[in-house]
DNA sequence: CTGAAAGCGCTTACAG
DNA sequence: CTGAAAGCGCTTACAG
């Protein structure tokens, strides 16, 4: 049988109370009885029953990071990146980690707030959640602590972290621009997704700022697929042969856009001008490899974390909850300027 | 203020006891006390705490997945596919899901018994453990329940899951002599890996029936690292310039290793061809394309949490705790006929 | 510096 | 079918 604290008090001839303390570093208690209770604890190979002590004070506390829709794909390793980011905040902080996936299905079954009382969770960080969720409606008036990555949300409770996907996107389109294109058409995410709508927001004040007519013909939804991506690109391309380049809300997407240019006979980045989003480790493995705009989601997941954390404690410096992470453009090979003849 | 089990208890004018049986599914209930008592739960938004209900009873079982040296690569999904099997398996279960990370210097600090002990886990799936690592001595005697992935080990307390990594080499390898191949090298992992030990077994077996001489020179170790297996490869095929196919113990080191034979002014498959061993996404999107050995992590994390369960459960049968999983050969570009002038 | 006692929110024999 | 009571292993005022 495990050992308990009762073992413990009753072999180094103390009271629990005692024990407890030394466990839980009160100071004021004498050096002596201290090593005892080491000694005697380490000789049972005790250790304290988490359970017991969250359900009797209130200090355990935990945080959690709830993974939506996490029907993982293995091209996309962001949720993992932001999981590990996560992990490693909570491993040098006092908080207790642990991971949970949800879908729309179960948050129609149980509320937010339900699901994080039934798991005593303190506060959770939420990645991949949109805008349709359940949860997105219930977590515009929580009062839980809560860390949105990827998503705004006008709550005071809830902070949010993500890059600043406007402006990464203005500047990978301007640059499509400084390469002389000027029919660039948008190959977008999904229209539930918030990223998807600051994408193209930055991607329309490019073109903008540069006097460049906004065709609304040439932004069209994959979805983050793949293959819907290889679809709509052929389509896209075959109706607009004034296209020089794409702009595209992810690699995945991209990568089925490039695949889409080849099955047409068009050569990247000859034909064809590539940029895409996340720099996933594949953009740099693709031929040709892919210029992407680059989201460090360690760096996101680590940041929610503590920003989480700060929430908690009521901590936060200047109540400042939404947080900016730097992004960064790789530049790789599937951007040319654009041909003489296709201007 | 959160809603206890007193607090429906009142509401419902029924006792605690009653409101604990609802909902917990005993049958011997009033229809109606059984509605009342729901409906005044959906009322106050009570859950039960787990951590209640972890204390008062031996019932609510934990399984915990364990990513031992989880500094994450994000070349290889595999330990995310494992996660991903194992909570869909405990999704479908009774058993609380937890995942936590450890690393050799933690398991110095604290016993793997101690750790579940704390953390209140009933059995752990483990993945990527070495056997240099401390866990692994204390499991060879432990009396938790507990599933080691890709690692074998005697004690009838210990199931392990894997695929049979030394049939799939040594099919590997006789696929590359099928092709005409005499001179085969082998850049292996790393000597504290079991998987390293079999695959390497596997080769040594596939030359042999062949009546291939083993060269000891032959067999080199690149720790699993992309850019060890580059400096290696260089350095075998150099000095052994009748090598023509190389059998990886990863993709991760066939990557490094085709990275130095188009260093070297060779290609790939003309004049070496190469296998690789996990089939990660990156396999199929290199170029040429890598032949591989596939082993479904996922289905290997959802068998080791079932597994798992029965040996908590006292159910295994036939008292079979080691279980294999098929593997699968995906034959790609990497691979050609040896050339005649080579022979 | 140390201990007795109440309480955290549940479950589980047991009695009726 | 329902309830009173003990107990799970801790923490935390409070008293000394």
């Amino acid at each position: 049988m495990r050992a308990t604290i009762r073992d413990v008090a009753k072999v180094a001839g103390v009271s629990i109370a005692t024990v407890s303390k030394v466990f839980n570093g009160y100071s004021d208690i004498n050096q002596e009885t201290k090593e005892k209770i080491f000694e005697v604890a380490k000789e049972l190979d005790y250790t304290p029953n988490m359970a017991a002590r969250t359900l009797s004070s209130k200090s355990q506390q935990t945080i959690a990071l709830i993974l939506n829709e996490f029907n993982f794909n293995r091209k996309s390793t962001m949720p993992l990146e932001v999981l590990n980011g996560v992990y490693k905040f909570t491993e040098q902080s006092d908080f207790e980690f642990v991971f949970y996936g949800t879908s729309t299905e179960k948050q129609e079954s149980k509320t937010f707030r339900q699901f994080c009382n039934e798991h005593n969770i303190t506060g959770a960080v939420i990645q991949g959640l949109k805008m349709t969720d359940p949860y997105y409606y219930e977590i515009q008036e929580t009062s839980l602590p809560t860390v949105l990555i990827d998503i705004v949300m006008d709550n005071p409770q809830v902070g949010t972290v993500s890059i600043d996907s406007e402006a990464a996107s203005l500047e990978a389109v301007n640059y499509l621009i400084s390469r002389g294109h000027q029919n660039i058409g948008m190959i977008n995410g999904s229209r539930d997704a918030n990223v998807s709508t600051l994408r193209e927001s930055g991607y329309r004040q490019a073109l903008e700022k540069n006097d460049l007519l906004v065709n609304e013909s040439y932004v069209q939804y994959a979805n983050f697929d793949e293959d819907i991506a290889f679809l709509i690109t052929k389509n896209l391309l075959s109706s607009h042969k004034e296209i020089t380049a794409l702009f595209c809300a992810s690699d995945i997407i991209a990568i089925g856009a490039m695949r889409a240019a080849r099955d047409m006979g068009k050569k990247v980045p000859e034909d064809l001008s590539i940029i895409g989003f996340d720099d996933i480790v594949l953009a740099s493995y693709v031929t040709p490899t892919l210029t992407s705009v680059a989201q460090d989601m360690e760096t996101i997941g680590f940041e929610a974390a503590k920003l989480l954390t700060e929430i908690i404690k009521d901590n936060l410096e200047e109540k400042i909850n939404h947080w900016i992470i730097p992004h960064d453009i790789h530049y790789r090979e599937s951007v040319a300027d654009v041909k003489k003849d296709q201007k």
